[in-house]
DNA sequence: AAAGACACCCGCCAGT
DNA sequence: ATACTGGCGGGTGTCT
């Protein structure tokens, strides 16, 4: 079970609640492993939406206990008073490796929170430039759908919110799999985050030809899992193996494997006591230096400090 | 700390 | 003609 946090504060847009969730929901009927999904915010108990409706926070932010956090956009989280109780959460939250989604000016929290020095952020065209200009720092895109930095994803707002969670379907679960609801949704599937604002229209729904040998991949982290050998399992040459995995997932299969790797080496240490040579040796990292490298990549954090924020979780 | 070894990535091009 | 394929080479990043 993956866990989803959705962050409300007072001004946040209902639609890039309900999208998202509509989405996971349906995930959770098609997979075994799906998702929870649990609403937090400064206080328990209602908030009010942007267009007036309130929707109850089940949880405060202390007692927040998530994998993902989701946070809606909305005229609100441009309000730093609305938002400044917020700030150190979602610190904390980026400095432990979990992932941040942010549907279009949610960005704004994060931009407030430092997160998003240097980096390449999608933003409502609309919003960008005043994201900009506020925060001069930030690399603002207000042409593509979304974007991922590490652990943190931005999108350009609205409906994209649907593009986005479909997005982390398929990071999660592979793109059949996202297909496969967008199919059950009605709602195109597009594979392409560079895919511009003003032409998202088409309806790209690819059946994948690389779930097999994922899950293939899954099952032995330990091993060889070079592109040479997973290019035989699917029985294509290296070069058009790699071609078409970026094409059908937008990532290389090298970095995917690496991203499970961690993900799977994060689980192993967050949940118990084993040193982490071993668990560098399970997952695939030869050795602790290799697998702390892999982490810092694609997390920004080390190992140890994960395990030392995991011990210290319910101090905000 | 640096340098060689190695894997990966991707544009290019020729073959099917 | 067009799309798909796979080998090559060089640039880049990572490991030891």
């Amino acid at each position: 079970m993956i866990r989803i946090a959705c962050l409300l504060y007072e001004g946040f847009e209902l639609l890039d609640v309900a999208g998202p969730l509509a989405i996971f929901q349906v995930a959770g009927h098609q997979n075994k492993e799906g998702y929870v999904f649990e609403t937090v915010a400064a206080a328990r108990g209602p908030v009010r939406s942007m267009g007036g409706l309130e929707l109850q926070a089940a949880a405060s932010l202390r007692k927040a206990r998530f994998d993902t956090l989701l946070i809606p956009g909305g005229l609100g989280a441009r309000e730093t008073q609305n938002t400044q109780a917020l700030i150190p959460f979602v610190q904390r939250a980026a400095e432990e490796g979990r992932r941040i989604v942010c549907v279009s000016s949610a960005a704004f929290i994060l931009a407030e929170a430092g997160l998003l020095k240097g980096q390449r952020v999608v933003m409502h065209w609309g919003a960008a430039p005043i994201l900009a200009d506020r925060y001069p720092g930030i690399d603002v895109d207000g042409a593509a759908l979304f974007a991922r930095n590490k652990n943190i994803w931005t999108s350009a707002g609205s409906l994209s919110g649907v593009d986005l969670a479909l997005a982390i379907v398929e990071q999660d679960f592979g793109a059949a799999a996202a297909a496969k609801i967008a199919k059950a949704l009605l709602v195109p599937f597009r594979r392409s985050a560079a895919q511009s604002q003003q032409t998202a229209a088409s309806t790209d729904v690819r059946p994948d030809r690389f779930d097999e040998v994922m899950a293939w991949a899954r099952q032995r982290l330990g091993e060889d899992l070079s592109l040479q050998r997973l290019a035989d399992k699917a029985a294509l040459s290296v070069r058009q193996f790699t071609r078409a995995f970026r094409l059908s997932t937008g990532e290389s299969a090298a970095k995917y494997v690496e991203r499970l790797r961690v993900e799977r080496a994060r689980a192993l240490i967050e949940s118990g006591a084993s040193a982490f040579e071993e668990v560098a040796r399970k997952c695939g990292f030869d050795n602790a230096e290799r697998m702390r490298r892999a982490f810092v990549r694609t997390l920004g954090s080390t190992p140890r400090e994960l395990r030392r924020l995991r011990k210290n979780r319910n101090r905000y």
